[in-house]
DNA sequence: GCCAACTATATCGTGATACGATAGACTGAT
DNA sequence: ATCAGTCTATCGTATCACGATATAGTTGGC
């Protein structure tokens, strides 16, 4: 028999979802003042973020936005129309083609992302509380913030 | 002209939606195998995760689901069509319908939930650190380039 | 009591978009 | 050369959220 989950857990859960709900829904704000639909904000994020060394091929945007190929061969469509990237065939596999962004789109993901981060360092620590309180089971209360553990809970502020 | 944005901040931007995504298709998956559309999960977990004292209204879900009101009243049509939520006309104002749900929602909801918090408890840390990884801006100098994403490559070739 | 303004829910048609199925191009191994 | 496997592209379809609009109920001013 696993855990009981009872009103707390569900409570937190659902916490989370709202605060992710929230941090989606300004994104696409963002990306929406900037002029980009928000899915091309993320492919260009995704494809501007990419780790390095990975090439940037569309199997791989398609993996990393969690898209099928299909779907992301189209959403590239409409972002080359723009102007914002654009397509070129792998040497070394002619199957594969390599997207990058072009100096139309560094410039309005730059834009977004800059907003983005301000007001992540704002804003998230709603997030990372909601996580939080989801990751340490029962440990709530008697121990506030001392310790070597993650000092999320609030100790960020540095006066 | 606030902050530089530098290729680390695209990175740690794009990590941090990318594990969301993880999460949210890892949410979807779950639901799924109970027999749930994802969209419905969220609103039995939004319902049943409802803050103390907060009457389930459609409008009141419709914010927590960050949804417009009608696409919310279609989603609780398909929800009660299968039996896992019922309306109600709230007494004091007859224009809110009251939101509930049945035993045949509660257990279903139950089962996802139940493997979603343990699937966090054992995944959830990547979600916390891509975050941290964006709210601490350079405190921990500049070699934490691992960890945050489980490698997703495929055999791919070196150019 | 009545009317206007407001709020909550419901309905309908539309548009975007992600997807499955399929096709065409290319690769590497046998 | 051929076959199986991989990568990208195309097309038709279905889902789903939305805007516009409609209906019912509430509130406050008169």
């Amino acid at each position: 028999m696993p855990i009981k989950i009872v009103t707390a857990d569900y409570r937190a859960l659902a916490a989370l979802r709202y605060q992710i709900r929230l941090f989606l829904r300004e994104g696409d704000a963002a990306a929406r003042r900037a002029g980009l639909e928000p899915q091309q904000f993320l492919l260009l994020l995704a494809l501007r973020g990419l780790p390095e060394g990975v090439e940037a091929t569309i199997q791989t945007l398609a993996e990393r936005l969690a898209l099928k190929h299909n779907s992301t061969v189209e959403l590239i469509d409409r972002l080359e129309k723009r102007g914002y990237v654009r397509r070129s065939r792998s040497r070394d596999d002619r199957r594969c083609v390599l997207v990058s962004v072009l100096p139309r789109g560094e410039k309005v993901l730059e834009q977004v992302v800059r907003q983005r981060i301000t007001e992540l360092r704002a804003g998230g620590a709603a997030l990372v509380n909601a996580i939080d309180a989801l990751l340490e089971p029962k440990l709530k209360s008697r121990k506030k913030d001392k310790g070597a553990q993650r000092s999320h809970t609030k100790g960020h502020k540095k006066p």
